[in-house]
DNA sequence: AGGCATCGTGACAACGATGTCAAAGACGGG
DNA sequence: CCCGTCTTTGACATCGTTGTCACGATGCCT
């Protein structure tokens, strides 16, 4: 039962025209008869025609598309944050094309090498770690979401790191806090290093003391960000708070927390997460918004493609707010570190 | 500084040889001199050539890539088997389309159509409500998941659906439940209905009452799940265990356990989700695990598109197991309906 | 009546890559 | 030296769609 797809010049044949006056009413041009436009239209629904977007796309050089890239889609983050690029394109009869950079900058550079072969109108991308100076003298317009690419000159919508960071720690401190830790991904990563500048800012600025023993970089997942945090509180002087810069992260010290029986400890996620409010006690947390930031992105890429050159490089900063539940207003209590 | 994208005749031009020729290095023909073959790739380097995937998909007549459809992105559970699509495709060189149907009919035809205009070489899909009948002359590799679509024969990777329900049911039983309540999303699909056959078929089978107002269905969101067993918590004769059919809608129960303050009931939740072994109680799952359906769905649908035309509406039925976490080994215990 | 704009239409080329087919050159055997 | 074989190469058509341009027909204005 193989049947070759059914192609324009089929419809026009049926419908007893050209292909170029088939092509005008699948288009909605206007400049059709009526009789020659429902002629046409009875013959597409009755051959069941679909138009060929590679061949379209060939001859028109841009494909309808925004491709966009992030590290992980299983992170929940990021998989609201497609979601909402999604719905939002699905409404302009837009496609998504969808990749991730695995967190790898060779995976990365060929993945950005994918959507460019494809002739995405758009992108928007997480950029890792690669170069992107190879998109100079690309024109496809893109956008860069949560930290500037290297070497290139682009838009950036992203959230202001370092003040948020500044503002859970000060809300922890105002609780009475003063061995405050931070546990934060790859420090090579720029977002992860405004928050941690922003945590040692705000300790500073506040007259506290900064103890690198307190900073654990590198959690770059859930499970390490667990270990990590238990090697911590069964170290001596442990926190009496812990900020944890990563809503994924947050999973693992929350995780260590329950298990080792010390929830004593007050806790603020950057970024929340399902669940985040009915645990025991309800995590305090900075909203990082994932659809906040799809939306915005959307609009900027959008507005690239439809040939608005002005502000390219310009960068969009999104506020956070801290949303207080519970865990981030625990006042620190002294206890013995646990074995 | 805008350039046009460079084209294979340039590199050909280039290289002081044909557009054909160029044309076989590309594509590593291996009846090309070696000094030719060697120039042309300098000239690639040198100026940056990508293959232009449309052009070569007109010709070829299909794309290297699969379609993905799944009723939403931001759902952990199809987030994290698209996560697993993704790792699987990248390794062969193959792109994935990602589209979420929304839970609506139109849409979902609607993506389907556009996976199709794009020639996509595969396509996995998580039917909705569609009637598929149209795919029956589509000669486009497709395997469905999680469950049957309507109007066409075509293979399916799922989960024993009834039989795990069943097993859900049992164990809870086995702790002496007998008033145990069901939250599950809209019977219209099938994968809710078999949950709920299973749950009513266990019930039957040792004796016990099956007590429609128990049955709480329609729940599509986790927002729905909680407001309905609130509702159902202050009923008098509120359940001593529930079943909940879908991670999603887990996640309300739970929410309407905690805020209730009843986690003195019993629950089994249909799917894994995250924290959900460090709420207290620990939640007792289903291991609905993602991943491993993803690969089974990518062999399928990978051996299809090799053109295996062998066992095409051929079932895979995955067994769960129940992950015992405390939530679902509480024993019943008696207390008044709450207000 | 002639000129001019408007409308609906179609012939044709082009988008960039690749399959088909055959030619050109190298080589060895008779 | 000729012929067949093998290797390497390129001219050309083709995939399905749409932009360009031009055509004939109609109607309005002077």
């Amino acid at each position: 039962m193989n049947r070759r797809p059914v192609r324009l010049a089929d419809v026009a044949e049926a419908a007893g025209t050209s292909t170029k006056t088939a092509s005008r009413v699948i288009n909605g041009d206007t400049r059709v008869a009526e009789a020659t436009r429902v002629r046409v239209l009875e013959q597409v629904d009755q051959l069941g025609y679909r138009v060929d977007v590679m061949a379209r796309t060939l001859r028109r050089g841009v494909d309808d598309t925004v491709g966009v890239i992030v590290p992980t889609i299983g992170d929940p983050f990021f998989a609201t944050m497609i979601e909402e690029i999604e719905r939002i394109s699905l409404d302009r009869g837009i496609s998504v094309l969808i990749a991730s950079n695995s967190r790898d900058p060779r995976t990365e550079r060929k993945v950005v090498d994918g959507l460019l072969a494809r002739r995405v109108a758009g992108m928007i991308i997480t950029p890792f770690s690669t170069d992107y100076g190879f998109l100079t003298h690309v024109n496809t317009p893109t956008v860069f979401l949560d930290r500037h690419p290297q070497g290139l000159e682009a838009g950036v919508v992203l959230v202001d790191d370092f003040a948020a960071a500044q503002k859970a720690v000060r809300h922890l401190a105002s609780f009475g806090h003063s061995r405050i830790a931070i546990v934060v991904d790859d420090l090579e990563i720029e977002t992860s290093r405004l928050r941690r500048d922003g945590y040692v800012a705000a300790l500073t600025d506040m007259g506290l003391p900064v103890d690198p023993q307190l900073q654990l970089a590198g959690c770059t997942d859930a499970a390490t960000a667990e270990m990590r945090t238990r090697e911590l509180l069964s170290r001596p002087f442990c926190p009496t708070a812990i900020l944890s810069a990563r809503s994924e992260t947050s999973l693992g010290v929350v995780r260590a927390l329950h298990l080792c029986d010390r929830t004593d400890i007050a806790m603020v996620s950057f970024g929340d997460f399902v669940t985040a409010d009915i645990l025991d006690p309800a995590i305090t947390v900075l909203d990082h918004n994932p659809r906040i930031l799809a939306r915005i992105a959307m609009e900027r890429v959008l507005s690239l493609m439809d040939g608005s050159s002005d502000d390219i490089a310009l960068d969009e900063v999104v506020d956070l707010q801290l949303i207080a539940r519970g865990s981030g207003e625990i006042a620190p209590q002294e206890r013995e570190a646990v074995a």
